[in-house]
RNA sequence: GAGGUUGUAGCUCAGUCGGUUAGAGCGCUAGAUUGUGGUUCUAGAGGUCGCGGGUUCGAGACCCGUCUCCCUCCCCA
């Protein structure tokens, strides 16, 4: 006997919290199916090989491998104890638990793209699991929310993320966001004209962290990282961009000696285009920038979404990947992509009292159990409540009314119906409301429509 | 992966310098009330002091290890 406890980083969800969760699942659903998106799942856990080298080295190390069954020491041989446990590891396990949503995707794309109607629209919302450290939101299991499109390279995928996040966040009560957008192309350029070709990745990194740590920090990590004291001075025009007036404009100027730079604004400027073309009035969208999101396989669109006024931050991210599928040895499918963190938006909506009352509420009405003979009449009466649509339950053993009322009431069960031999001569039930403490005598038929 | 921090009843937490039988509030169970919940009153149950080792005449307290919560960094949703 050992005392029961959850594993590290990981969560119950009792019925209060799964109402709230199922009903940001069905609201993000619903806005997913609206704009075509089709559901997709794919297994918890996948062969290694499928989810090795796509996350880096960091995230390899933060696979959840899973051991070998049988015997998966037979084979081993002296020196495969000694070798370090990197080798050992490609030896005794062969599978681990997905990642993310999006490799598996890309995996299912390869490996069905005969089949798929191309472009492919797709939503999946099932957990993920990474050996991270747990922290404040952050949890060794979690659910993602995502949405992709494959197979084209329209911008109007880009502007279509940007509306279904406008249709989303409201719909669960976040009317205060703010959708950042970015262009990879833009953060490439950047690094041609400071003369840091090619090293966009590590800008990114240090760039992205500017609202958290300022200007300051950002100037010395880039220090660190090999930039020259040249090409900090020439990114001086960054920290001031995405406060101008006409930022694009600007951008345009200084980015003139950069082809894919120019490539990136334009980008940027269809998707701002569509947005109004959408009809979307009052865009909650801006241009920023510092956005750069450390994701390495991004190569265009970047978003980030922010609730405001609130302690939590990003509550949903995404981009454009031009080669998602290519370790897949199927180059040049493009997508677009967003994804939802449902842990956070039920933190921001749990911080902002967004969640809609009576969401616990399970049973309208529950039949008192008195005796053996109320007990058997009270029997046929639960299938008429039911059959009208009526959540009811009879509570099953013949104890104390004290003790029936103290569990309806612990239930939030909104009414009783009360039965005793007066009221099986009768056929006039004792109603109770639970709320008001009311009693009334009704006839079973008079009952139904009260409460249907 | 690096650093810091926490752990005592179901929950939130007291527990003095190392000293007798480890406490409170809430919750739980029963009764006051044999057909009536929430309020009130009374009584009761409930503890491997995270786990393992050590120091000591004596450890909930001190030391070491380990696990866990939370926090910072790295990274991320």
């Amino acid at each position: 006997m050992s005392k029961p406890s959850l594993a590290r980083g990981t969560r119950d969800f009792g019925p209060e919290q799964m109402a709230k969760r199922n009903f940001i699942f069905e609201t993000v659903r619903r806005s997913f199916q609206r704009y075509g998106f089709l559901p997709l799942e794919t297994p918890a856990f996948e062969n290694l090989s499928v989810l090795m080298g796509k996350y880096g080295d960091e995230g390899d190390q933060l696979l959840f491998k899973i051991l070998n069954s049988g015997d998966f020491t037979s084979k081993l041989e002296d020196k495969d104890y000694t070798e370090g446990y990197k080798p050992l590891t490609s030896k005794i396990s062969e599978k681990g638990l997905r990642y993310d949503l999006t490799v598996p995707f890309a995996r299912y794309v390869v490996m069905n793209r005969g089949t798929l109607a191309m472009p492919f629209k797709r939503y999946q919302i099932q957990p993920v699991w990474r050996a991270d450290r747990p922290q404040r939101g952050r949890y060794r299991e979690f659910y993602q929310c995502d949405a992709d499109v494959v197979g084209t390279d329209s911008l109007l995928c880009e502007a279509e993320i940007v509306n279904l996040l406008h249709d989303i966040l409201p719909a669960l009560g976040i009317s205060d966001f703010t959708v950042k957008i970015n262009n990879r192309k833009v953060l490439t350029g950047i690094a041609d004209v400071i003369g840091a070709g090619g090293m966009e990745g590590p800008l990114c990194v240090a760039i992205d962290k500017l609202d958290k740590i300022g200007k300051e920090k950002v100037v010395e990590e880039l220090a660190e990282r090999g930039f020259s004291s040249d090409s900090i001075t020439m990114l001086d025009p960054i920290f001031s961009l995405s406060n101008s007036e006409k930022p694009f404009e600007a951008l345009r100027n200084w980015l003139s000696g950069s082809e894919i730079g120019l490539k990136g604004i334009e980008e940027l400027e269809e998707v701002w285009k569509m947005v109004g073309l959408l009809g979307l009035v009052n865009p909650k969208i801006e241009f920023d920038v510092t956005l750069a999101r450390g994701l390495s396989y991004y190569t265009g669109a970047i978003f980030e979404v922010k609730a405001n006024n609130v302690q939590i931050g990003s509550i949903s991210g995404g981009g454009r990947y031009d080669n998602l599928t290519g370790t897949f040895g199927v180059p040049g499918i493009s997508g677009v992509g967003i994804s939802l963190g449902v842990d956070r938006i039920y933190d921001v909506m749990e911080e902002l009292n967004l969640f809609p009352e009576n969401q616990t509420t399970s049973t309208k009405v529950m039949i008192s159990n008195f005796d053996k003979e109320a007990f058997e009449f009270g029997l046929s009466l639960l299938p008429k409540f039911r059959k009208a649509g009526i959540n009811a339950e009879m509570y099953p053993d013949s104890v104390k009314l004290k003790k029936q009322l103290d569990y309806a009431d612990r239930k939030n069960i909104a009414f009783v119906v009360l039965i005793g031999s007066d009221e099986i001569q009768s056929g006039k039930l004792t109603l109770k409301n639970m709320k008001t403490g009311e009693q009334q005598k009704l006839s079973i038929e008079e009952i139904i429509p009260l409460l249907s």
